[in-house]
DNA sequence: TTATCATAGTGTATTAAGTACACAATTGTA
DNA sequence: TACAATTGTGTACTTAATACACTATGATAA
């Protein structure tokens, strides 16, 4: 057991050695006219894009700061948001270092330090969100999935990281009811898994697959006025949708 | 955009405002004699169990820290370990204050902030890993997973999130090669899923199933010398268990 | 007006995976 | 030498996944 002299000293030891900055990025995804996007952010003095960010208050849940951080970045709010990793390389802010050092003196740089951050994803329904830049960035933008910038840091990766968890919650997991207007047809819904995979699937097996998994209602009538065969609409039951959220599908085991 | 005495306010209010103290606690999972363990530790001054846990180093990854980390506080080196969750409620580390509220002036006090930590769970053979306290504490021992004690801080929480996310990965990914000796029979690796579920499992439908991985390589001999009939002997085929590993099981879509 | 095109809805045969269950073989012990 | 405990193997049944083809509707162009 350690002395009381020699715990004060680890305590002084603790604040000069540890890291001590925590950022939170957002992933953010929305989807509209059979496209997968990701918000991204720009100022006008750098060349790259990045994500929506921010830090953690001293009193506040890691939750309620990532939707703070949404909210105040671009304007978004209420959606779907989760955590899915966090990015601790000690190389990986540096470029961020480097952007404000010609702008504070370094001895009062809080940003000069080492950050580690929590990456998060948002699922929204386009339609519903109009984003807005915040007073840091000059552009609020929805870019497509296979048109992506080049980005900041490693942000880069926390992107890939956040699509890859998407891909694989799609193996145990409803989703769609954040992404989706509240009805839909049974096309537009493939779509949207066809935009997260990158690739096709069949019309009739995935239907056949998702309507087993019970959580779509469909509507008396089908959608009229558009060309060709009108299409029944869809919506989700939202008290299946719950429960397949927190159950998952196939057990496996 | 901000100006430049703006960006030094904005840089002196970060200081201040936000959460600076990150931590790292790990659920150790080991496998013994046909029982799941975890290992915790314990204080001769403190009545409740912990999670061994640690600080990032200024210069560190994450990933080096949670191993670090791990060695330095229980004496186990070269183990999987894999993050899992960032736990950031505001209160989960009031206890933590409290403890050394008493030893510690406040002012100099670093572990009186409010804490965020990265859960890491780790799998180790039990037979190669001989866990030892460190400094700080007094105890340092494998409890099995239907005898764990009440825990400290958040760490209840933490333990049942690790379980949980072990649970999820059973149905995408092989696991056992860490938990397992080098070799083992099928009833014995049956053992290990069935404890980590926490139900029986058909023995002849187990066996097809993991088979079916390919990840299992069969000995020629099968082990004598016990009562009853001589099992089998398999092996990690390690080329494929990697392979495994990365591309998961049943790919769904 | 009607043929055509694009899109939507539905069904069926085949294969693979998951589940339920029974019997034979080996080894130590009563 | 019969028995109990444990291991190895096989088979029928059910469910899910895959591959693939036809019919229906509505706008448009000949």
């Amino acid at each position: 057991m350690l002395s009381k002299q020699q715990l004060i000293e680890y305590s002084d030891d603790a604040r000069k050695n540890y890291v001590n900055h925590i950022s939170i990025d957002c992933v953010v995804f929305g989807f509209h006219e059979g496209q997968m996007k990701v918000l991204l952010l720009k100022t006008h003095n750098e060349e790259k894009w990045y994500l929506p960010g921010g830090f953690v208050l001293k009193e506040e849940p890691i939750d309620t700061a990532a939707n703070r951080i949404l909210q105040q970045r671009t304007g978004l709010d209420k959606v779907f948001l989760q955590q899915f990793r966090v990015f601790g390389d000690p190389d990986r802010s540096k470029v961020h270092n480097d952007m404000y050092a010609d702008m504070i003196p370094k001895e009062q740089n809080w940003f000069s330090g080492r950050f580690i951050s929590i990456g998060y994803y948002a699922l929204v329904d386009f339609s519903g969100a109009i984003p807005h830049p915040d007073q840091f960035s000059e552009l609020c933008a929805w870019r497509d999935l296979d048109d992506i910038p080049e980005l900041q840091l490693d942000h880069q990766k926390i992107y890939q990281s956040a699509l890859d968890t998407l891909r694989l919650q799609l193996n145990y997991q409803p989703i769609g009811y954040n992404l989706m207007p509240k009805e839909f047809t049974m096309p537009e819904l493939q779509k949207l898994y066809e935009t997260i995979l990158g690739k096709k699937l069949d019309r009739r097996n995935f239907q056949r697959r998702i309507l087993g998994f019970g959580i779509l209602t469909r509507s008396e009538e089908p959608r009229k006025g558009g060309a060709h065969k009108a299409p029944y609409l869809y919506s989700f039951d939202l008290e299946n949708y719950q429960h397949a959220l927190t159950e998952g599908f196939k057990g496996g085991w």
